[in-house]
DNA sequence: TGCATAAATGCAGGAATATGCATGTATAAC
DNA sequence: GTTATACATGCATATTCCTGCATTTATGCA
């Protein structure tokens, strides 16, 4: 029960929750994620830290980027069914619609780059490190 | 989203779970719920109105007791979805099998025999006030 | 009307959470 | 090595949450 207990309190925040959306979408950094819901680096990487360590994630690393995308194959039947369930109460959420299109603007480019002045969030594909 | 990260909140508690699934089993008032867990009347109180606060319960009066019970008919698909999945997750739990002996063992009497030191609480089937 | 009982609630202390800021760590390019 | 970049994390603060105690409210009965 105190897995469940867990799960539960990290299902139980609002970007928490529109993270989980960003990853029902695809496997993310954490810049994708901090420049989608327009937050800072610290509490993206503290979401995803929070979602991985209850089993929903799982990371995969490329160079200098934490990849985290939804870990179906290593998440517990239980979980599943939760995760499931959280996914149809998505469907028609404005805010995660309007993340989901920032997260298709945002592929890949670092924290820094977000921080430099109003600067678009990139035209040119990030190049590998 | 609202609505669901208070569903999640709710949920994300020891207690109010194991209330849930007295529920599940059946129809509860207030006094049954404080002696199958071995909790204060105020304690149980707060957990039914929370669960009751975000639609997962609803409420019969029958004389001076408060009778709650799982509200199927009235929640929304989303919260049944997870309710359901809850469930599930409850199956095999031994605290809650513990709780479920507790609550056949109490039927309908209320805070004040609990309080009487030791007492049996309850041979004789309690009479409707 | 007054009393007894079941449940709800105001309040307060303590615990747990969330988050920004600054810093630390790891990797890669040079 | 040095530097730059992406991420993680320690600390401090603010806020929220949980719970017991005491009291209030609501109902039913004499």
């Amino acid at each position: 029960m105190r897995d469940l207990v867990k799960a539960y309190k990290v299902l139980a925040d609002e970007s928490r929750l529109r993270v989980l959306d960003l990853l029902l979408e695809r496997e993310c950094c954490v810049c994708e994620v901090m420049q989608a819901l327009e937050i800072s680096q610290s509490k993206a990487s503290r979401i995803l830290s929070a979602l991985y360590d209850v089993g929903f994630l799982k990371l995969r690393r490329d160079g200098l980027w934490s990849l985290y995308s939804i870990d179906w194959e290593g998440m517990d039947s239980h979980s599943k069914d939760i995760l499931q369930a959280t996914r149809r109460a998505f469907e028609g959420n404005k805010q995660m619609a309007i993340d989901r299109e920032r997260l298709k603007a945002a592929e890949r480019v670092g924290p820094g780059c977000v921080n430099k002045a109003g600067q678009a969030p990139l035209s040119p594909k990030a190049p590998r490190p």
